[in-house]
DNA sequence: CCTTAGACGCAATGATTTTGCTTTAAGCTG
DNA sequence: CAGCTTAAAGCAAAATCATTGCGTCTAAGG
């Protein structure tokens, strides 16, 4: 039995919104259960019933933070489209901030959905501009192809090799995934 | 200064034959500092003052686990060799151990060096499959090119997406990733 | 309105983490 | 090789955090 409303909601908000006030206060290193508790007026043990650990409750808080909040831009065709959303998924994901919420999406998730979802996110993305690309009369890759050719690359180097990772870099994979050798 | 040997390494050998040992009879969610800390002779403060937390010292015991210990085998051409390397680095890494072990190296690696460790080990035992291919007069693509299209997808599902990853998918990303349409 | 059960608060208990100080021994230096 | 210097380990107390039982509150369904 679920209980989506009422004092359930309330709680729920009141940490999350104390997990991301605390974070650019103290840092987020510098979190703990208590701390966040004591700010979000509620008491510890709440948070460890229905969360598990600070682990879980951080990932659960990134995933909302790394779900995007608008829908990809139109610039006309789907390369200068897919080329922007690579920029910008780039720029928000590549950052300090992006790599820690990553991470910590990754990190509390014992069943893999918080992965899943942030997988999800950027899949939806990019259904939207390229159902605007086949609405051109485009021919255009499937989600598949370019989540293989441009977001698992630039993932994996945010997670793996932090260095050689440009708009450049993320302009040359969108060109290979849409068959092009150069732009 | 740093003290490579004597004393310090017995300490750090101890602390890791420990984690490996528990992980097996416990579990890795079972493990604690202080279990660790017994089990190796060694007090708890020791393992906080040299790793700062227990994600830290898991980080550095799965990156041991996760170095190669065998140079890819020799199948007699490239496409063979890539798809025969590409197969067994997916029965590796996405098997629960590998996957917890590539999540433990991830999570407690506060400046990226395990990861980019990790990147490395897959990027060496290309290059020696690539450098034999080229030994035999191939053509062969470079290593970033073999990163970017096998190991980054296989490693994007692995982390994001736990369906959908099987031998064949392994078999059509090499098969692009060498300019084939088919094998 | 009344019932029911999930969620929260409180408080006690146990475990982990931190820290100051002491002791050990690795690695240099003469 | 003996002595010195200092990083690293041990020890123990204190602080903080995690867990759990029990009572209360309140959302959701009848």
């Amino acid at each position: 039995m679920v209980r989506p409303g009422g004092r359930s909601a309330r709680v729920q908000a009141a940490v999350h919104a104390a997990v991301r006030e605390l974070a650019s206060e103290v840092g987020r290193d510098a979190l703990t259960v208590p701390l966040v508790a004591r700010r979000a007026g509620v008491t510890p043990s709440t948070i460890y019933r229905r969360w598990g650990d600070l682990q879980e409750l951080l990932s659960d808080v990134a995933v909302e933070r790394l779900r995007p909040e608008a829908s990809p831009g139109d610039h006309g065709d789907l390369y200068a489209d897919l080329t922007a959303w690579a920029e910008q998924f780039l720029d928000e994901m590549a950052s300090p901030a992006g790599r820690s919420y990553i991470r910590d999406a990754l990190l509390g998730d014992p069943d893999g959905s918080n992965a899943g979802q942030c997988s999800a996110y950027a899949a939806e993305q990019l259904e939207t501009v390229l159902a605007r690309a086949a609405g051109r009369g485009d021919v255009t890759p499937d989600v598949e192809t370019v989540m293989d050719g441009v977001v698992a690359p630039l993932m994996y180097r945010i997670l793996f090799r932090p260095d050689g990772l440009d708009a450049p870099y993320a302009h040359r994979l969108v060109a290979q995934a849409l068959g092009r050798t150069g732009p």
